[in-house]
DNA sequence: GGTTTAAAAGGACATATGTCCTTAAATGCT
DNA sequence: AGCATTTAAGGACATATGTCCTTTTAAACC
C-alpha cells in the first residue's frame, strides 16, 4: 500500500485482517462533535483491522490509513471462517488475536483514565516514538484525548 | 457469594471465569499513585473475570468484589483448556468471550476519550443505573476518571 | 525559486477539574 | 438508642486544559 491509502474506510464492512510486515497505520473515527479521533497507531509486526467490524461483519465506524508505504499480509473473512471450521489450530489463533486486541485496549483505557496529558505523551513517545514522526500533531492529540493546544504546551515544556 | 466477598484478589492468579446469574461486581486496581481505580462494573447476565490474568495465567493486577449477595456459574481454567482441546464449539466460545471483552473495552476507551465528566456520568446512569446505588461515589468517580469533588458537582447540577 | 496552502506554535482569556478542608449525612457497632 | 467511624457534599482557591486567534514554520505546487 502507498502512503495515504485506506485499508478500510468508514461505512464499509471490514473484510480482512492484516499483519503489518512493513510500514505503519493510523486508525481513526468521528466522534459526536464530528472531530476526527485517533483510536490507535500500529506499526511493523502487529495486527491491524477494524476489529469490531471484522468480527461482527457490520459497517465500520473506523477508518484505517497508511502513514507510509506499507506491506501487509492479509487474510480474508470468509477464508478465516473456513479455517476456523476446519482447524482447531486456527480457532486458537482466532482467540489469541482477540485476546491480544483486548489487552491492547485494556492498557489504552487504563492510560486514558490515569495519566496526565504530559505522561500520556511521554508514554507514547517511549512506546511508539517512530510513529509520531509520521503523523500530524492533531492526530496525536486526539489519540491522547487532549487538544492541539495542550499538546503544543507539553512539547514546549519538554523541549526545554 | 456474599456482599464484600472477593472473586479474585490482586496478586493471585485468576483461575476462573464466571457468568453472573444474580448480583453485581466491581473490578478495580491500584494506579501508580496508590489510588483505587474502578475498571468496570458488571451485573447479571454478563461475564466477569480478571481476564488478562486468566488468559495469561499470571498474577492479577485487578481485584473483583461482590457489590451484593451474588450467584455465579464458574468455569475453571484447566477445565476450559481441556474443553478447548477437545471441542471446536468451546474454542469458538472462547473466542467469542475474548471478542466481547474487547468490544466492551473499546467502548469504554472511546467514552473516556471523548466525553465530558458529565456526559460520562449520564451514560453510566443510563447504562448501569442500578449499580450506582450499590457502590460508593469514590468508586464511580474513579471509573469515570474524575475526582470525587467533580462527581459531587455533577450530581448537584443534575439534581436541579 | 517564489508563491500559495496547510500545519504547528503560541498568546490571552474562559472553563473544567483538582486539591485541600470543613461540614453534614449515613452507616455500623455495642 | 447513642456513639464512633465512614462516606458524601460542598466552599475556596489552584491548576490544567480548552477555545479562539494570530503568528510562524513547513510543505506543496506551478
Amino acid at each position: 500500500m502507498k502512503k495515504g491509502d485506506y485499508l478500510i474506510e468508514r461505512g464499509k464492512i471490514c473484510k480482512e485482517i492484516a499483519f503489518i510486515n512493513k510500514g505503519s497505520f493510523r486508525t481513526y473515527y468521528m466522534n459526536d462533535k464530528a472531530e476526527e479521533i485517533t483510536a490507535c497507531f500500529r506499526t511493523e509486526m502487529s495486527i491491524v483491522s477494524s476489529y469490531r467490524s471484522f468480527v461482527l461483519q457490520e459497517p465500520s465506524s473506523l477508518s484505517i490509513k497508511a502513514l507510509e508505504d506499507s506491506e501487509l499480509i492479509v487474510i480474508n473473512y470468509e477464508n478465516l471462517q473456513n479455517l476456523y471450521a476446519r482447524s482447531m489450530a486456527w480457532l486458537n489463533i482466532g482467540r489469541l488475536i482477540a485476546e491480544m486486541e483486548y489487552m491492547n485496549m485494556e492498557e489504552y483505557a487504563s492510560v486514558l483514565n490515569n495519566e496526565s496529558a504530559k505522561d500520556k505523551y511521554l508514554r507514547l513517545l517511549k512506546e511508539q516514538g517512530e510513529v509520531i514522526q509520521k503523523t500530524t500533531v492533531e492526530s496525536i492529540a486526539s489519540y491522547l484525548g487532549v487538544t492541539r493546544r495542550t499538546l503544543s504546551r507539553i512539547r514546549q515544556e519538554i523541549s526545554t
